[in-house]
DNA sequence: AAATGTTTTAAACAACTGTTTAAATTTAGT
DNA sequence: ACTAAATTTAAACAGTTGTTTAAAACATTT
């Protein structure tokens, strides 16, 4: 009962290492198998430390577990965000960026998406409220560029949504899907990884493809 | 105690409703909440049944939560590979035909791909022991089809896992992200069906794209 | 109508879960 | 070294969960 509302001056070593061991390892343990599916005890265990610290710190399960989620979120829009809005690079440079980044971003962090999707999904509501960020997206200097270049007549007049859509479900999907595609390709880890090194070039190549050729009828 | 092992004959009426009942609640509570979210007590209050009918009928939750996953899986496959392996279409046809059924299929089971995905994400192993079904993918006529153009030179050389990525990402990623693209884009529900309308047309026109086209590098 | 097999019910069980308590231990300030 | 605050611990609590039981209700057969 001392600490819930403090974010105070001066903190022990071994305070911040317990607070974050914690924090670390129910991270893990909800993207892995969801806030039902985490147990306070293998929290607990897997972390090293007394069943009672989890409540000490973070005063409930259900309050660490939507700290992890908001920071989860708010940390991965950022990113995207970020480069999506940098004002001194061409639409096609900020694809290529982008596809980059997002895609070894993802690399590192394969479980991250799917964790993002379920929350989303079933705390669609508690979003709303506290992220004003979701407003924002049609303000993106991306979007701008990409709406000024269809105005000009040099791009394709599809709905932004279907762009964005193609975009994130040729980046963000093979990751999401990874298990899945593994087992009906039988493509191993090694090279699923080198296919989506591959896809770093070819993804962005592809978009550009929507957003200029019109299409040869081959059949 | 009576009929676990059973599939007998001379099913009264009224027991198949039952039966029936709790398998259709529990498929929805199932994809909607997990496993773990699912709770024996909601699904029997939903169904409108006794609490020990479901042990009854089907021994347990986790019995009951296989056959249903196992049941969607299945079914989902078999669409899938339907399409895919008709002897007397096109290439072209048949990712026309796939690309309909396919979304036509997902606006009426927005669930089911997340739900699968989920499950194959923490049940792989079980998968690939009693599903010999993906062994068979590069069997596909489709993959056939795919390859021989591959070898005449009309077609680009991308692994074929690239097609498979993006096919079933642009299909499947805007209902897997369904809530997450309605929260950022604040596109309503009504608004969003006639895109995935107007995908049906799109996507296979993307696809082709990729298959033939040369890029033009634009800036 | 009696007997038999099947389905449904209410109640209970035992294990598990998130949380709290109160005491013990460690740390920091004087 | 003493004190007060902060952290950690073991144990317990209360509610929930999946499952079982034994009896009741229902249906079918003889």
């Amino acid at each position: 009962m001392f600490k819930f509302d403090s974010n105070y001056i001066g903190m022990p070593d071994k305070e911040l290492q317990t607070e974050e061991k914690i924090k670390e390892v129910a991270r893990k343990i909800f993207q892995e198998k969801g806030f039902e599916g985490a147990k306070t005890r293998d929290i607990a265990k897997e972390a090293g430390i007394n069943l009672a610290l989890m409540n000490y710190y973070f005063r409930s399960k259900k309050a660490l577990f939507e700290m992890i989620m908001m920071e989860t979120v708010q940390d991965f829009f950022q990113m995207v965000f970020q480069i999506l809005n940098k004002p001194d690079t061409s639409l096609m440079d900020k694809i290529d960026g982008f596809v980059n980044t997002y895609i070894e971003t993802l690399k590192k962090n394969p479980e991250v998406p799917l964790f993002i999707l379920s929350c989303v999904k079933s705390n669609g509501a508690e979003f709303q409220k506290k992220f004003s960020m979701f407003h924002m997206i049609s303000e993106l200097h991306f979007f701008k560029q990409f709406q000024e270049l269809v105005k000009q007549g040099k791009v394709k007049n599809i709905h932004p949504a279907h762009f964005l859509m193609n975009l994130a479900g040729m980046i963000v999907f093979p990751f999401v899907a990874s298990p899945m595609i593994k087992l009906v390709t039988q493509i191993p880890e090694s090279e699923f990884d080198l296919l989506m090194d591959q896809r770093k070039k070819l993804v962005p190549m592809w978009l550009k493809d929507m957003l200029f050729e019109t299409t040869l009828e081959k059949n």
